[in-house]
DNA sequence: CTAGGGGTAAAT
DNA sequence: ATTTACCCCTAG
C-alpha cells in the first residue's frame, strides 16, 4: 500500500534543488548520480525526485501540472530577483521554465505570497546550512549572507534569523559548537550545524548497491598521541558532568558528539596530512566515547536509553 | 529514462 | 480538508 512516509528533509530538498540547478531539471537519474547528491539523495529514487520537485511547484503557484486552477493567476509582485544564476547561460527554453519553481519558491515565498510568508525560516536555514557546506557547520553571517543572497528576506530578517538559531539549537534541532576552539586554523566556534537526526532509520527498498557508495562516519584515525591541551579540557568537562543531571549530561554527551563530527569534518577537509587536526579530531571523538562510557556506567536505565536513542551510536 | 496523469494514505 | 510522499501506469 501506499508508503509508510519519509518525509523529505531540509537538506534532501536543498540537495535536489541543487542538483537541478547543475543539471536542469528532469536530469533526475543524473543528479542522484552526481556523487555530490549521491550522498544526501541515497534513498531517493529518480522518481521521487520528480514526485518531490512536482509537488514543490504545485506548492509554489497553485497548480504544477496537476490541480485545476481554480484561481486566476495572480500576478505576483516580480520580487525575484533576477539572480546572476549559473544557469542563465546556455539552457534551452524548456530547462529555464522548468526550473522556475525553483527561483519564485523561495523568494516569492518569503516576501510576496501573503498566505506563506510563514514559511519556515527553519527550512532555509537547513538549506542555507548543508548548501554551504562548510565544514563544521555554518555561523550565523554566513548563514544570513546565503539566505540573502538567494531570497528577498524582510528588513528585520536578521533579528528574526538570529532568534531563530537560537531557538533552534535550545530545541536540539541546530547544534551550536562552542567548547571546541580552532582546529587547523578553522574556526569552529559559534558555528551552527544541523544536529545528527539519526537519519539511519534504514529503509526497504534501498538498492543495496546504492549504500555502498559513502559511509556517514569519517575515517579511521590511527594516529596516537593525543593533544594535552583538549585532554585537560576533557578531564574538565568530565568532571563538572558528575555534578550534573541526567538532562543536562546527555545534553553535554549529545553535544560532544556533534562537535566530535564537525571536528572530523574539519580535519577531512583542511589538509590531509595535516596531524593536528587529526589528533585534535580524535581527542574530540575520544570525549564523546568517554563521555559515553561514563555516563552509562553511572546512569539510570532510563538515561542509557536516552543516549541510546539519540544518535551516539551513529558515531560509534 | 522522463513527463504526466491518476490514485492511496499518512501527516498536519 | 489539505498537503505531501509514494506508487503505478502509459506514451514518448
Amino acid at each position: 500500500m501506499g508508503a509508510p512516509k519519509q518525509k523529505w528533509t531540509a537538506e534532501e530538498e536543498a540537495a535536489l534543488k541543487a542538483g537541478v540547478i547543475k543539471h536542469g531539471a528532469g536530469k533526475w537519474r543524473t543528479i542522484l548520480k552526481d556523487p555530490e547528491f549521491s550522498g544526501v539523495l541515497y534513498l531517493r529514487s529518480n522518481v521521487d525526485l520528480k514526485d518531490k520537485w512536482r509537488n514543490i511547484s504545485v506548492m509554489v503557484n497553485g497548480y504544477g501540472s496537476r490541480e485545476k486552477p481554480k484561481l486566476a493567476p495572480k500576478m505576483v509582485h516580480h520580487v525575484l530577483r533576477q539572480d546572476e544564476n549559473p544557469m542563465a547561460a546556455g539552457q534551452t527554453d524548456e530547462d529555464i521554465s522548468d526550473a522556475k519553481p525553483l527561483a519564485v519558491s523561495s523568494g516569492a515565498l518569503l516576501v510576496a505570497n501573503p498566505k506563506r510568508t510563514t514559511v519556515r525560516l527553519d527550512n532555509l536555514i537547513m538549506e542555507a546550512i548543508t548548501s554551504l557546506k562548510e565544514p563544521g557547520g555554518s555561523h550565523k553571517t554566513a548563514i544570513a549572507s546565503y539566505i540573502e543572497e538567494q531570497y528577498w528576506p524582510p528588513n528585520d530578517f536578521k533579528r528574526i534569523l538570529s532568534a531563530k538559531l537560537k531557538y533552534l539549537a535550545a530545541n536540539g534541532k541546530l547544534i551550536k559548537l562552542d567548547t571546541l576552539g580552532d582546529v587547523r586554523g578553522l574556526e569552529v566556534k559559534r558555528k551552527y550545524r544541523i544536529a545528527p537526526t539519526s537519519v539511519f532509520a534504514e529503509r526497504r527498498r534501498v538498492s543495496p548497491l546504492l549504500l555502498e557508495g559513502r559511509q556517514r562516519i569519517s575515517p579511521k584515525i590511527e594516529r596516537d598521541g593525543f593533544n594535552m591541551f583538549t585532554m585537560s579540557q576533557i578531564d574538565l568537562d568530565l568532571g563538572r558532568m558528575r555534578t550534573m543531571t541526567a538532562e543536562q549530561a546527555a545534553e553535554v554527551a549529545a553535544r560532544a558528539v556533534a562537535e566530535a563530527e564537525a571536528a572530523i569534518a574539519v580535519a577531512e577537509e583542511a589538509t590531509r596530512e595535516a596531524e593536528t587536526a587529526e589528533a585534535d579530531a580524535e581527542a574530540a571523538q575520544a570525549f564523546a566515547e568517554t563521555a559515553r562510557k561514563t555516563l552509562k556506567g553511572r546512569t539510570t536505565p532510563k538515561m542509557v536509553e536516552f543516549i541510546t536513542a539519540s544518535s551516539l551510536n551513529d558515531l560509534f
